[in-house]
DNA sequence: CAGCATCCGTTATGATACTG
DNA sequence: CAGTATCATAACGGATGCTG
């Protein structure tokens, strides 16, 4: 029950990052940099949030990301289908099509996800200002 | 059965989503790709754990983060002072020593990079799990 | 339709040497 | 000490053509 960790950022957050602070740098090791790997590649996040509203096709997730090439989709797929955030079915229709969706992972994985997000907005402004200045 | 995603994480993190479902891809534009592009970085991250407990020199973070060269600590500290996240501070002594300290805009950003923190803590074995059975 | 293989330019990062 | 400059390389990512 006392699993807060809705809304306490203050104390035990430092806490927690202390305990990073001397983390090893090998993802084989470091959860940090291990999911951070993850997270880091430039349409990962953006295929988990594609996602979050239901499966989509192959196809859709192309048009919808927009400007991401078949390479990139289905490697990034690949990746999050490899570490468990995402399922892969193929319907044996002619041609084949191919659906993806969030595992429970994957959905779990929403959460911080979007907390992310929503620092992201709140603070984007901030940090373009901030950039204006460094630049001036 | 259909495989609808049944168990929502929290009602409204799936309507943030939504809203960035045809966000674009243009960093300038879409907050998630321009802090995505921060947070993607190998050190950026790291650097702001080491300095969550407090403000530390040029040498002691090459120290602590382990294997990151002067150019690479250089720049991802140039980056995170641009974007108002890291504060630099010269002080005049001889040789000069540079301290480094997170910003009140830093230190907001630590509640969402603990959350993932956590999360990347709770699931690394899941993840782990995955890999083997994906590979295998 | 989905996705793999190949080629190739761009970017990220490391190693090393040098400076105020 | 805290960088900067330069070089070399590895990873990333796009374009294209091919296939079941």
């Amino acid at each position: 029950m006392t699993r807060a960790h809705a809304s306490n950022p203050a104390p035990d957050i430092l806490t927690l990052m202390a305990a990073y602070e001397g983390a090893p740098d090998d993802p084989a090791v470091c959860p940090i940099r291990d999911v951070l790997d993850r997270v880091a590649q430039k349409w990962t996040l953006l295929l988990m949030i594609q996602l979050s509203t239901g499966p989509k096709r192959f196809s859709a997730l192309q048009r919808q990301v927009g400007d991401i090439s078949k390479r990139m989709l289905t490697q990034s797929l690949r990746d999050l289908e490899r570490d468990g955030l995402v399922s892969r079915e193929v319907f044996p229709t002619k041609p084949p099509s191919v659906e993806y969706a969030l595992t429970d992972l994957g959905r779990s994985s929403l959460e911080p996800i979007a907390v992310l997000t929503q620092w992201a907005d709140n603070n984007h402004d901030r940090i373009r200002q901030a950039r204006v200045a460094f630049d001036g």
